[in-house]
DNA sequence: ATGAAAGCGCTAACAC
DNA sequence: GTGTTAGCGCTTTCAT
């Protein structure tokens, strides 16, 4: 931290008021005189005084910052939610400190406790799915907490998702529609694959009603050279149609499989669950369930920015549409 | 901001000792004897104790926070360089207050003096270089300044970064031994671009140095459409090898001339400046070249801890080397 | 080794 | 409309 040179309390000895009309003029209080009000900024302008926010926090008991929670920086997912979570909240004037949890050194929990005692006026969770001590700790300190992109078994907190369920259903109808009947689901590692036991789920759900016989997960499947490895298991496997959770490891896939001369969607098709630059990047354009990141980051501030205000909440969960962007590794019959 | 229920005046009371003592508990002070630090430590567990980061903050005049000044979240590589940052500065125990200076809501010299104003321990400036008002801001608060991935013309800050035009010079000396005359430069828009600039003086110099004739900058290349767009251009103007800033719109490019039925490498070759996953997913896959983003961060926060400390820097400007990474979209005589 | 007390720079009653 | 005065929760001399 610098050296302040110029506190509240110079302006107020230079323009000849007292602190407080000072605090009033800086913090916009109307109940001020025009002139006086000139005359403090004046001075202010002249001293090149800025308040400490780090005292205007501890007094005012607010920071006007909020914490964010990521699995991981260099997932374009997390990266385009954060996007919407960011003009919004520089919209709004809070500052935003970045707390990723990819790298273990430390837990999750002690990662929320630093949050919370640097005194966030609010958390915005990206993560897949909180540790109970993390819960208590938000819970003893009632900050207010908004997931986004991700959901809350509990609904203890406020959400802003689209509704996965429906989504993986139609893109194994999709599937089903083509003519495909081997389906298999691809997922990626904890924490950064988020509702990965749901996905789970809803496929094996799927296979039973439609009765398609037995599931064919693949676990921790995260980079590219993992969907790359993953075509021959495919094959092996006689899948003739795979979900998979990211688009990383679908287009490691998707070139894996040109290499060996498999005619895509033809003798297996593929969808990815989310989709960044990278769906467009590689040939055939990836099938895609294209969700509303910006605007799921966007909402989710927006409806942390209402529980700081201590407003009531219209719905605790918001669920956004989302879109199957057809692209050429799937039929689309 | 949370009710704040347990202060370390709370702690001294039950423990039956001075809020001094507690103070010196928490921070490690070695001046306490064994018992009562045993004692007070009880304390804080059954509370549940958390110093307040802000009252500390105002107390000593130290955060722990450090602010990270990014062109935009959702380019890779500066989500690259900010894990290093990252993963630095949580082992030193600071925080990352997260600045992205892409939305024009607010300049880039309210969003500083806003970091400033936070009183963050120093500052990671990752955007393509500063506005004046942005120094003498730093200036007036000696606030530690460190560049990763750029550099300072005026050598007023520490910086990192790779030796550019050493790299681009290999790249333009590449195509030229694969017998390219027609050598073009596609750059990005201002801000995300880095030494954008002196990018196009290299450029020229070679140009001259060799004989080369006019050059062929394309400007605002800066999404996977615009570079598919450039194809067109490219053909028209006989451009036989081109550098391109960024993978993204290297990877358009790539697949629009693919689309065309233009040969790469052979009638034309291309060369990203930057590489992230997209290098390998784009089928031919890009040579790149490859900047230690990771690194380049992780050394800037080290860097930028050394400051924090008061400690002198061995070499204010540290360069870290960079491999040309041979892809399919160059010849490699 | 421990405690008392003075701030850090600001906000927010409360007076006038 | 403006000033006075307590704090906010902590660190940090300075005593003892």
């Amino acid at each position: 931290m610098q050296k302040q040179e110029v506190t509240i309390y110079d302006v107020a000895r230079e323009a000849g008021v007292s602190m407080a009309t000072v605090s009033r003029v800086v913090n916009g209080n109307t109940n001020v005189r025009k002139e006086t009000r000139d005359k403090v900024s004046a001075v202010i302008e002249r001293l090149h005084y800025q308040p400490n926010a780090v005292a205007q926090g501890l007094a005012s008991k607010k920071t006007t910052t909020v914490g964010l929670i990521v699995p991981g920086l260099t997932n374009l997912h997390f990266a385009e939610l954060s996007k919407g979570i960011d003009d919004i909240a520089s919209m709004y004037k809070y500052n935003i400190i970045l707390s990723s949890v990819e790298n273990n050194l430390l837990s999750e929990e002690k990662v929320i406790q630093g949050l919370l005692n640097k005194q966030v006026d609010g958390v915005i969770y990206m993560s897949n799915s909180m540790s109970n001590k993390a819960r208590e700790a938000f819970a003893r300190t009632n900050t207010p907490v908004v997931l986004a992109g991700t959901i809350d078994e509990s609904n203890e907190f406020g959400s802003v998702s689209i509704d996965f369920k429906t989504a993986e259903n139609d893109v194994f109808n999709l599937f089903y529609k083509d003519g495909k009947r081997k389906l298999a689901l691809a997922v990626g590692d904890e924490g950064a694959f988020i509702n990965k036991g749901n996905r789970i789920v809803y496929y094996k759900e799927f296979l039973e009603k439609n009765n398609l016989g037995a599931a064919n997960v693949y676990d921790h499947i995260t980079s590219y050279e993992d969907g790359y490895e993953l075509a021959d298991k495919l094959l092996a496997d006689n899948v003739d149609a795979i979900m998979v959770t990211r688009d990383l490891p679908a287009a490691g896939l998707v070139n894996a499989l040109t290499d060996k001369g498999i005619k895509i969607p033809e003798q297996l098709e593929i969808v990815s669950a989310t989709s960044t630059n990278i769906a467009k990047v590689v040939r055939p354009h990836l099938t895609t369930v294209q969700q509303p990141l910006y605007d799921i980051g966007a909402v989710a501030m927006r409806m942390l920015t209402k529980l700081m205000n201590k407003e009531e909440l219209d719905e605790k969960h918001i669920s956004l549409g989302y879109t199957l962007q057809y692209g050429q590794t799937t039929l689309n019959k």
